[in-house]
DNA sequence: TTGATTTATTGGAACGTTCCATTTATACGC
DNA sequence: GCGTATAAATGGAACGTTCCAATAAATCAA
């Protein structure tokens, strides 16, 4: 029990028969010291059971090794994918990022923020919960750390963004959906206090526009990201006059949500109401019907934000480009009538 | 850019007019310093943009206010879960917990513990990977630290475990299948070098036995521990002479891959092949038919973890009891009667 | 007034590293 | 033998906190 007080480099230097300095020296892997001597010492460290104390040695370097990834819904699979893509790049770079979750707490997410800042960390990467202020952040940027967004953009805000580009997969979606011969579309879930709202529905309403879909003909209802919010958007919209007959989801788990609510009314999806997703996450091949989604590579979104933080620290700026991810509509069978254009993996 | 030199206490010591000592116990929230004088030294630290270098202090504290959850896989709906339960309970007491993952494998594992021992925490939460040895956390023993495991178990290893009873589980989801008419049972996925593994077989195997199903009327396919694990077990077992009318799967995920496995031999699951799960992830409720599965609260159990552990430091101990959390059988709709004439038509 | 008591504030020594400037030991050329 | 270069090891001052012991200022009892 009784935690032994630990032991320094200073107990491996008497064990050893040497002085810390040298200690210190082994631990780093220098070149200066004889080959026995540094044998002798490892094996002192093994012996005394020593464990590094590296909020001491930063005392001095003052550049530490870990960067924090403050996640906003670690349970959705979407952006936990994208923490993984980074782990990826940080893993193979020595560093070590410690993943803090948010759940959408803006409060939560200040706590999370400084207590990062106080333990060191290198940089951070961010996406923001939902209702962050850009106040959040004037702490971290005076402070010259350098931090970068994922996924979401602060409304005005001069920190860089790795995103997907959401008004370009919300037009190609729109345009599929028109192109299978839909004329009354809809727009399902989502809130206005999110700017990636604002791009995706602006993505369907510009197409819309261009391919001659007229305003009135088009319906938006705003709501939960989640399958309970897609639910509530179809019910909404079936108790219209003149109800549309295909939607374009915020999400993915909108769009589940719309089929599962389509199929309790006995409707069958993509057959009696088009449905495409946003995001592509795993689930969306495996449903049934599979949904058509439009992909944004999360992963790589991921592992292209870690590499920008790495060139970030390394080149010690705060300033970087943004970048917007490609994406691309994958096809599958939750939008009819045309049955043929689905995707062979129908399973 | 050129982050100044970062201001330290002294700064704004200097900057209020008083000493470090007032500031540090201003910083400390201590009542003994006079209301105004702590109301400008409060001024300073915001006109210097101070960050509170948490490494420095603990470097005479001793007594860090983090603790390390290590996970095997984040992108497990399930695991996901459990570290957010985790989070809730740590929040509350004023403590940080920051996530790694090991994404099932050893050595990462190993890199990740080493690097929160370094960062000085207070205490470690462990889902360990597949195929941990027991070495891996003697440094962390001899070191005193507070460690537990949630989820899994190690062969022979004295640290704390917080699970599921799977022995129960899976005795509970076997005797439903039998219950329902199946004779010729499968337990499908997972492999033996998990304890987990061999609790939820057992559990399966004593079921068989006190039901009355002989052991040659049981298959066992071992598999991995995904869709696509649970696909390729269905396939083989519907390639057996006297194949089984229903499965026991080692978590839902397998369970996914049976069903659709299913599908695509124009089966029905429920009807023509009962399929059980395990874990009941969320989505479990929302498939095609909804998925009958053995529910174990990870939320619950990670906020059981985390309060273990949060007794643990407080009483400066390394040992506590295992805990065993309560599972029940959550029946809908993928698990009908045993009617084997539809067998007939597959392949 | 004086000394004792309470209330606020402070200097300085730690804590466990790193790294610079030295020292010591070893080898070499002549 | 000498001086010089090279290699290996070292002492000590920092780094930014905390906390003890000490001081200074204010209050009080007599």
């Amino acid at each position: 029990m009784a935690s032994r007080p630990k032991a320094t480099i200073l107990d491996i230097a008497r064990e050893a028969g040497v002085s810390k300095s040298t200690v210190s020296l082994v631990l780093q892997g220098s070149g200066l010291i004889r080959p026995e001597t540094a044998l002798k010492v490892r094996k002192a460290i093994e012996d005394v059971g020593y464990v590094y104390n590296r909020g001491a040695a930063n005392l001095r370097k003052a550049h530490s090794n870990v960067i924090g990834m403050v996640i906003n819904d670690l349970t959705n699979p979407f952006f936990a994918e994208m923490a993984v893509g980074m782990e990826r790049v940080f893993q193979s770079a020595g560093i070590v990022p410690f993943i803090a979750n948010t759940a959408e707490n803006p409060v939560r997410q200040e706590e999370v923020l400084k207590s990062l800042m106080e333990q060191g960390v290198a940089g951070l990467i961010v996406s923001p919960a939902r209702g962050t202020t850009s106040g959040a952040f004037r702490r971290i940027e005076t402070a010259g750390l350098p931090i970068v967004f994922t996924m979401r953009r602060l409304p005005e805000s001069r920190i860089p963004v790795i995103a997907p580009d959401n008004h370009r997969g919300a037009w190609l979606a729109t345009a599929h959906l028109v192109g299978k011969g839909h004329r009354r579309l809809a727009f399902f879930g989502g809130s206005s206090d999110l700017v990636v709202y604002h791009e995706r529905l602006g993505g369907f309403r510009e197409a819309c526009e261009a391919l001659g879909i007229p305003k009135r003909d088009t319906l938006v209802v705003e709501g939960e990201t989640s399958r309970k919010g897609g639910i509530a958007c179809l019910e909404t919209a079936l108790a219209m006059a003149d109800p549309p007959t295909a939607a374009l989801c915020f999400n993915d788990a909108v769009a589940f949500g719309v089929m599962l609510a389509l199929r309790k009314r006995g409707l069958e999806p993509g057959a009696d109401f088009a449905v495409v997703g946003f995001d592509d996450v795993i689930e969306a091949q495996h449903y049934m019907p599979a949904l058509t989604s439009v992909a944004v590579d999360s992963a790589g979104l991921g592992e292209r934000a870690a590499h920008v933080m790495l060139k970030m620290i390394q080149s010690r700026t705060t300033r970087a480009e943004d970048h917007i991810g490609a994406v691309n509509l994958v096809v599958r069978d939750s939008c009819g009538p045309d049955r043929r254009e689905g995707m062979g993996d129908a399973a």
